[in-house]
DNA sequence: TTGGAACTACGATATCCATCGTACTATATT
DNA sequence: AATATAGTACGATGGATATCGTAGTTCCAA
């Protein structure tokens, strides 16, 4: 059991997208990033607070080498996103994960072109 | 906007389940059900609270005509669980409810009934 | 070379959540 | 009737979260 899985919040959550897709990054442009559309701002401290926690947890990794720390995700997106989802089915579908991907499929807008990539999925399943 | 959604706590989502599949009950029935399979069990004062703040948080309805209150739950499974997709989607995928739909196809088995029921519902969609 | 801008560290606070203990009340048993 | 049993009400607590303020440090620019 190598890796235990840290829950991040909602908060912590935000950030990583950030980091997701930009890369390594300081505290201020994750802090800028975050109130580019939010109102009340997040005041910069704030954002501080919570990557250095984040950091403590091992959900970030950081560079302390230069004077402005530099932060990085410690996991991939899809590996995080991977164990959210079998927290989440467990606790809102009681472990069936196909109750949630029809419910997803069923309430939300799907381009012809995602059901396309998900019939290739699923008929890529079912060849095995 | 009459309903705004109250996102249970995880400890009440396993109260809902409880009442989902067994209906309306009491205190007693769902802390005994909620200790069949823990260890250290749960206090009965303490799901006695927890009912208490869901019913005064609108998650749950209180018949206290007998002696031994009666809880419902105020929102059908189906509801409860749409608002929590959408929740999630926004929070863990950033409002991509089709990569959601990926993810938990990809990693979690399915069978093929299920994938059957997913592939006639995704043509039903297709169909519009 | 010194004063301000930008950065980090960290303590403090308010709120929420899960949990429990105690006090009180109503019913059931002897 | 007296006592035990089972229920409700509610305050208290510990831990996590999100937030901010203040103190201290480093660097650059006038």
């Amino acid at each position: 059991m190598a890796n235990q899985f840290v829950k991040p919040t909602e908060a912590e959550l935000e950030i990583l997208h950030i980091l997701w897709s930009n890369g390594s990054q300081s505290v201020r442009f994750v802090n800028d990033k975050l109130n580019e559309h939010r109102d009340p701002s997040i005041g910069y401290t704030t954002t501080l607070k919570t990557m250095q926690v984040m950091n403590d947890k091992g959900l970030l990794i950081r560079d302390d080498s230069a004077r402005s720390h530099i932060y990085a995700a410690a996991l991939p997106q899809t590996e995080t996103q991977r164990n959210l989802v079998n927290h989440f089915v467990e606790s809102a579908f009681k472990g069936s994960a196909m109750q949630l991907v029809m419910e997803a499929l069923g309430s939300h807008n799907a381009s012809i072109d995602e059901l396309a990539e998900i019939k290739a999925l699923i008929e890529q399943i079912e060849k095995k």
